[in-house]
DNA sequence: TCCGCTTTGTACCAATCGGTACAGACCGAG
DNA sequence: CTCGGTCTGTACCGATTGGTACAAAGCGGA
């Protein structure tokens, strides 16, 4: 990776942890610069599109990076029971047990969506699809409703941990997932 | 209701909606005078505090709604099982059958949290400790599991309606949480 | 070493931010 | 009608916003 490349995506790991504490309005440059480490000048040289253009960058990070481990092995992975697992523990791991909130669910609940539709659609989509398929191929019925339902429970236990600041609640919510996508056999 | 009160009241539920679209942050001074039609001159009359007590009295009275609509029936209610429906009826209603965001759950989700955490908290605590009691004096085992896993999971339908911008996501999650919560007798 | 491109700090910009001051409009009680 | 307080529009405040300009520093290849 060019050099230019490599700080782009440093730069693009501490934006993620800003947009995710301040969200995307209460991001001012002024917490960006303190939380990346750069100046003005060296921001708006990576990123000619200014704040947008940060914003977008971390979003196709996150998307690129739960594609690569969540959405593929569940599409393409020879054991959809194993794919499954592996989502929930990429999850788990991913989201610190429910310390860390979703920045993709933040984005899609305040104003900040509008700009970033495609893209917050697209991923949300994409993971249940995924889960549908993963789950149809594992023989389990109702595979689109279980799907759904579980995305839709990962973001609900990320908004109820953060709002009750008790990351139990993520942890609770993962096991009675895994109870639901992955019935013992028999 | 002096006039005084009612006219704070009626900027209040400007003030929800405003909120509600533009999360605390992006909901700028101007953004508040066009949506509730009042000048600054009668906003920091009705409310001295400035934005951050306008954006208190939003969350006292969304909370002080669903106490009287929902958690106070679910608590106190004869009939276990009919709040637990009412419960679900009204939430649709409020939340325009996931047209609507929940403020709560936004300013859960960003930097907006630690100002108001007490509320928001407070909030969902009760939400979840009303809807145990019910489902234990309705008789169902594990209440308080099933009263965290119905509260995330209204939360999470209304982030991923959001996201996917289709409301029906919201529809199918409460359909679902009934089946789960009031399973036909026998 | 020197050159040329990349990178970066700094000064600066107009616009907007949240908030204050206050004069006058409004309005009900007497 | 007059009075006294309640409202409200407007002008203004310093600070900060996102963004630009640009000169100097840094640095890799010849």
């Amino acid at each position: 990776m060019s050099r230019r490349g490599r700080e782009r995506a440093e730069a693009v790991a501490a934006l993620a942890e800003v947009f995710r504490t301040h969200g995307y309005e209460g991001a001012s440059l002024s917490a960006i610069t303190a939380g990346t480490g750069l100046g003005k000048g060296s921001l708006y040289h990576l990123f000619p599109g200014g704040k947008a253009e940060m914003a977008a960058a971390v979003l196709a990070e996150i998307d690129a990076w739960f594609e690569a481990a969540v959405f593929a092995p569940l599409r393409d992975g020879p054991d959809a029971a194993a794919a499954i697992r592996r989502m929930l523990r990429e999850t788990d791991a991913y989201f610190r047990s429910g310390g860390r909130a979703c920045l993709v669910g933040a984005f899609a609940l305040d104003g900040t969506r509008d700009r970033f539709a495609a893209r917050i659609g697209g991923y949300f989509a994409a993971w249940r699809a995924a889960l549908a398929q993963a789950l149809a191929r594992a023989g389990r019925d109702a595979a689109a409703d279980r799907a759904e339902h579980a995305v839709l429970a990962i973001q609900g236990a990320l908004v109820l941990a953060r709002a009750l600041d008790d990351p139990a609640v993520f942890g609770r919510a993962l096991a009675r997932l895994e109870a639901e996508l992955l019935p013992p056999p028999g």
